[in-house]
DNA sequence: CTGTTAGCGCCTTCAC
DNA sequence: GTGAAGGCGCTAACAG
């Protein structure tokens, strides 16, 4: 059942060496005998092994896929774009999840582990210390970054900075001017750079409205529903005089969404909100956001990193466009101060 | 830079067949020997190349591992728990994402990719068709299902009867009888168990308490949260007798949630709301909810093909408990009948 | 306990 | 265009 390439050479009365070459579709074959050699591989259901191979030609065919988180909404769709672009030429996935420490320290990676079991590396998500970047390029291996990375390398993502420009100019429209910002907590992910580019836009768009950003309109957290809810709770007591919200995320902005909501405060009537990513409940909920490509950005890194095995030329930074999604929870700004019915839940 | 074998056993005065032994850790080694290896291979910075290790030995120390999804909260913590357990033994994972195609029809495995190339497969979530399974028992290795599978191998997963029975019940306990259930489509998923076994547990608790399940008071739809609201939608217009709704997932539930908002009706004043897994967001909506550990089944499931790998005998079905949590979906049936205020939202 | 010797299954120069 | 032969880097008998 489990043939081997001499099985296949003796049945076809050719060389091993041939077969090799007409399986992989090298030109130094006659089309007749490649024709040959091909039909009696299928007939036997031949499929070469994998590791032989590997071992014999150095290349693994298979991507080693780093990510921090697999079951977070961004990583997961990248993650899940990234396989379906590999396996469909042939590439097998290789997933390492490494660890945040809990503590904002740096994520550590071995890259040990990786040697001489990949032909190439994504990075999902988080971008590595510089010490770390180094380790892993003493693999010789290409490496390609998703989301936000370390320079050297080519990088795929979203210009967080327009993209933010583009959401505050929208609540601008409105007739927004007092807007706040929630986003992630600098700390714990200072090399992160959506947020800090989210935030730079944030600023930039109030700078060109002439409006100054109190430093009170912005507030930290975590990067989820729960720190999202939270942020929004402090700022809204805090600063009555906002009227929109310029959230980091979809999911900061649905915790935003719940926060107003336990302090009786209307959406969009008496606050407006808006996120970013396009997350699948945030259209269920109603939430306008910015939405990005996630699966796009996946498949486009995967096949960079194809280029770069294959010695093609590539973009060093590959930008998707976000779109803004107008859904229900923006609206014109509300006359006068904002009632926070129920501030401590 | 990368060593070889031969070049730790030349530097340690040594054979490579004893680095070999030294370095796994194997029994005829004197204690000596292995500690000067040891300390030679480590000064060397030596790993041995895990493809020359698998192709001579037969024991790749990967694991394949299929699914349907990698972006959706059952699967990708089933992932993220089986991946964990496998790397803090050294072991890889290979990730297979399977299409489940559009139209319902059997989900496609070609167990040639996997061939020679893992020690032990792990199907995450769906069930195989039998044919699938058989061919994928032509490569000789073991199988671990997670969720619900087949017969012939390991299944790790959650009495789902017995939760719903327990749901049910504990909806019975605040009084109410007229109790709904909105479950998944069975048309396109008819292998898929857990449905099943969540509305036979349904179906249980009813007949426990002496109520006739009325045909008109189920509903089936996406297993999604779009699915949920417009399960639940149907359901709360056609039968507005029901008081309680147990549904068989979070995100359904969560689904209901936002139609029965939609319809003016209140949760749980007018309506109680229980659904099942423990979804992180069910935390912040306050929905009661059946809890299932994930991350552990996925642990459970590792711990297990490596159990099958290593020959030792294993338990053909580990199942875990659910946990009731009680939150702020759930309370007393209201009085009266239900009023919808605008069911065509 | 340790060394020697064949492979594992394929790829790849090098001749022809 | 095709074949022969030597690895790729390690493991696994088999001796000793």
């Amino acid at each position: 059942m489990a043939h081997g390439i001499d099985d296949v050479a003796r049945a076809a009365g050719v060389s091993t060496a041939t077969v090799s070459r007409a399986l992989r579709g090298m030109p130094n074959v006659s089309a007749k005998t490649r024709e040959h050699v091909l039909s009696v591989a299928a007939e036997m259901g031949y499929r070469a092994s994998p590791l032989a191979s590997a071992l014999a030609s150095g290349r693994t065919h298979t991507i080693g896929l780093l990510t921090p988180w697999v079951n977070r909404w961004f990583f997961s769709n990248v993650i899940e774009g990234a396989e379906r672009a590999l396996r469909e030429v042939g590439f097998d996935v290789l997933l390492y999840s490494f660890a945040v420490s809990e503590n904002g320290r740096t994520p550590r990676v071995d890259p040990d582990v990786l040697r001489r079991r990949v032909d190439g590396i994504l990075v999902v998500g988080l971008p590595l210390e510089d010490t770390e970047v180094r380790s892993l390029e003493t693999l010789g291996k290409p490496i390609v970054f998703i989301g936000s990375g370390s320079s050297d390398h080519p990088i795929v993502g979203i210009d967080d900075v327009r993209l933010s420009v583009e959401a505050v100019r929208y609540l601008r429209s409105l007739g927004h001017r007092n807007i706040g910002h929630i986003t992630g907590t600098p700390d714990d992910l200072r090399r992160w750079t959506p947020p800090v580019d989210r935030r730079t836009g944030w600023l930039t768009a109030l700078e060109e409205a002439g409006v100054e950003a109190d430093p009170r309109w912005e507030e930290f957290g975590f990067f989820d529903i729960d720190g999202g809810k939270e942020s929004a709770r402090r700022l809204l007591e805090r600063s009555p005089e906002i009227t929109a919200l310029f959230v980091a995320s979809d999911e900061m902005a649905m915790g935003a969404l719940l926060a107003a909501r336990e302090c009786g405060i209307r959406v969009p009537e008496d606050l407006s909100i808006i996120g970013v990513d396009g997350h699948e409940i945030s259209e269920l909920v109603g939430l306008t956001t910015m939405s990005q490509p996630v699966v796009a950005q996946g498949a486009t890194a995967a096949a960079l990193v194809l280029d770069l095995i294959a010695g093609r030329p590539v973009d060093q930074h590959v930008v998707f466009d976000a779109e803004l999604v107008v859904r229900g929870t923006t609206g014109a700004p509300r006359e006068g101060p904002l009632r926070v019915v129920n501030p401590a839940l």
